[in-house]
DNA sequence: GCAAGATTGATGCAGGTGCATCGAATGGGG
DNA sequence: CCCCATTCGATGCACCTGCATCAATCTTGC
């Protein structure tokens, strides 16, 4: 074993660290200078205004969002204290709770995704073709799913919004 | 302006911020468990080794390492804690200083480097034909050269090593 | 019905990061 | 020669993260 990458390899990891990193930069920079928070709490903003009644468990906000326990716990702490979200006993199982979102939440939601899909375009789609995007997924989608468990949802509704991370 | 992205762009974007970041996870999670410091150190050491006679201006450093030039400051204060390398006051301008890495910094890096291009294998060279990896290079070049300002280095010599962010 | 174990969510602590700012030293223009 | 803008590197502060652990509750097997 320990068989070495091939140098194609090893450049394939090079660039998706460094590349990422840039465009995540350069993204989440834009959103700052337009007022914005970051973008995990757009992400967790719209997972609550897609669900059912605008309100999850923080498990499954936290399955949702690959993130661990206690960095949702603390994000939900956040959006609390910003009117954004508002936590609810859940009646059914004591230990649990529902996190549900507010209006100020869902109209933030909305004016993010402004900024965040004027970024992307910028950033990512000005930079390729549809047909060039498509093949950079599928390529990056053999990388990803199965590194560490669960696949990747097909690809969410984009209409108006997408998760990031 | 605000054009939106097309459904393909957000598609790839998406899948760019999760699996990098599952990528890589899986990666420093491997070299944590087999009880190595991040791979920032290692970025940080292969440079030194590098370097003409193992030393560099901490400017330079930065450069290479595309990060902030507090987080280069600290990270030698890291390595330098350590013993994995040492400063050196600069005579020729007394600003400045010149780190220096040590027997122990060119032998961790080498050790490291057995795990890394393991995990590199592992996680991006056994699900990848070097053809695809190839694609997936020119892909992503295409969007990190010009987000930020300057291109990536062509690719870099990887007999022995290979940087990461 | 109950004890053992699993699950949910919070939190104390140590350490890492970004931001702003600082002091020292350099270099360029008048 | 001197002043001022610039560069180099360090650091105080706030905040964020990972890790370990906790208390409360639920579930399972007996």
């Amino acid at each position: 074993m320990k068989r070495k990458p091939s140098t194609e390899a090893t450049a394939a990891w090079i660039r998706l660290m460094r590349v990422q990193s840039r465009v995540l930069d350069c993204v989440e920079q834009d959103l700052k200078k337009a007022g914005f928070p970051p973008l995990a709490w757009y992400d967790a903003l719209l997972e609550l205004s897609r669900a059912p009644s605008g309100e999850l468990r923080p498990v499954e906000l936290e399955r949702q969002m690959l993130i661990p326990q206690y960095s949702t716990s603390r994000l939900i702490d956040r959006l609390v204290d910003e009117g954004l979200a508002s936590r609810r006993e859940c009646k059914i199982d004591k230990r649990g709770q529902f996190v549900e979102i507010t209006e100020a939440g869902r109209e933030l939601q909305k004016r993010m995704w402004g900024a965040y899909s004027a970024a992307i375009e910028k950033y990512v789609g000005s930079k390729l073709s549809d047909a060039d995007a498509v093949k950079l997924s599928d390529l990056l989608d053999r990388l990803g799913c199965s590194c560490g468990e669960m696949k990747l949802p097909p690809v969410v509704n984009v209409n108006e919004s997408s998760p990031s991370r």
